[in-house]
DNA sequence: GCACAAATGCAAATAAGTTGGCATTTTGGT
DNA sequence: ACCAAAATGCCAACTTATTTGCATTTGTGC
């Protein structure tokens, strides 16, 4: 369980106060969570399943900027931007949700000012995963930047992790078709670090992960 | 003169408080003004001039995120997230930067909302335009990418504004080689919304330019 | 106005990724 | 155990962008 980090997993003590003020919700895969152009400026925290947020484009073209997973929260953004939606956020599987409404999302932060800063600081790195996004992006071979979607996808884990993705979903998070996706799992694979599965991932080496996808 | 849109040019109340309490400095073109790795938290902005944010990657390679003019400001980020700089910042010419201490900035937040709001509003943007970037690098041609960064970088001047902007300039920030840049822009010219000079670009058409881009 | 640096233009070879289509494998439900 | 859906594997033609190298133009500083 973990996000691409694009929103930090939250401190247990704001998760339970999450938890508390915020109604339970859930989805089945597929369902739309919200989607660009929503004026509603609410607060998720995934409780469990996971979520992708990015955008559809014209001809049903999706661009994902990340995959997110039980533990992570998102919806800050709207909320400090004081503008619509500009993301949509779907089910990628039967998923459990807190959701946090304005109100109560403004009462939290005003009664402890370290949801503020971890508001705030979350929202700083979203900014930097994002730039880094762009830079690996531009400047990195596909298996590199599976490499390092991986990496994050997993989080911390130990080696043996499964990453819960299917090519297609990687793939659109990487940004290249699924054909060429395919041959950089086949390099990892081959390389020994990782494990393709059906829908999955299996992470053999972490170390030897974060070297290729450094290189 | 406008940035990318990247950050938001500042209200003209906001400006006359800074330039009070901000220390002016000059730039000569090509000097470093911040590179990865300063902790200094210093918030600047831009009075002339022009500034590259973006990152020097291994192999001296650049990648470009803004390209910021007079009125632009910067540094926001470092500031909120409570991190190292993680991007560097360099003089694109000959400019005049006005500097804010972190200090300074704490107490302008305090004795004045507005500035906090703003900033705020003006990360969540950041997002959003880094969003875009990536959307737009994943999903457009070059000369529908070239076409968007000029309609950012030429703000929201009338036809007949240039962009004072190299081709390697708008390749780097664009993402792509000069070869590619500069083939992409001589399909804007013949399609008569640009006229490329040297060491500008000259917009004849926005409205054009901006069907262009969204194609 | 001359020399030099910077910026642009251009072309062929190369590399990388996409598209579209189809076959194969795996999984979950009945 | 079987069937349908989902996921993966694979192939060839095509498109796009990069690389490398050099020529040409434009601007700047003496």
């Amino acid at each position: 369980m973990a996000g691409t980090g694009f929103v930090t997993a939250l401190p247990e003590t704001v998760r339970a106060d999450l938890l508390a003020r915020g109604q339970v919700r859930s989805f089945a895969k597929g369902q739309i969570i919200q989607q660009r152009g929503d004026t509603a400026r609410e607060f998720w925290y995934i409780e469990s399943g996971s979520v992708q947020i990015g955008r559809y484009g014209v001809g049903g073209r999706l661009t994902l900027f990340a995959l997110l997973g039980a533990g992570d929260a998102f919806g800050e953004l709207a909320f400090m931007g004081e503008f619509p939606r500009t993301v949509d956020a779907i089910a990628g599987s039967d998923s459990i949700l807190i959701r946090i409404g304005e109100r109560e999302l403004w009462s939290l932060m005003e009664s402890d000012a370290a949801v503020t800063r971890l508001l705030l600081k979350t929202m700083a790195l979203t900014v930097q995963e994002a730039f880094d996004l762009i830079e690996s992006s531009r400047n990195l071979s596909v298996p590199q930047k599976l490499a390092q979607a991986l990496l994050q996808l997993s989080g911390n884990q130990e080696d043996g992790t499964q990453v819960m993705a299917t090519q297609q979903d990687l793939a659109d998070l990487v940004g290249v078709s699924r054909v060429s996706l395919g041959k950089a799992m086949t390099r990892l694979q081959v390389a020994g670090v990782i494990e393709p599965g059906y829908g999955f991932v299996t992470i053999r080496d972490r170390a030897a992960l974060r070297e290729m996808g450094a290189g």
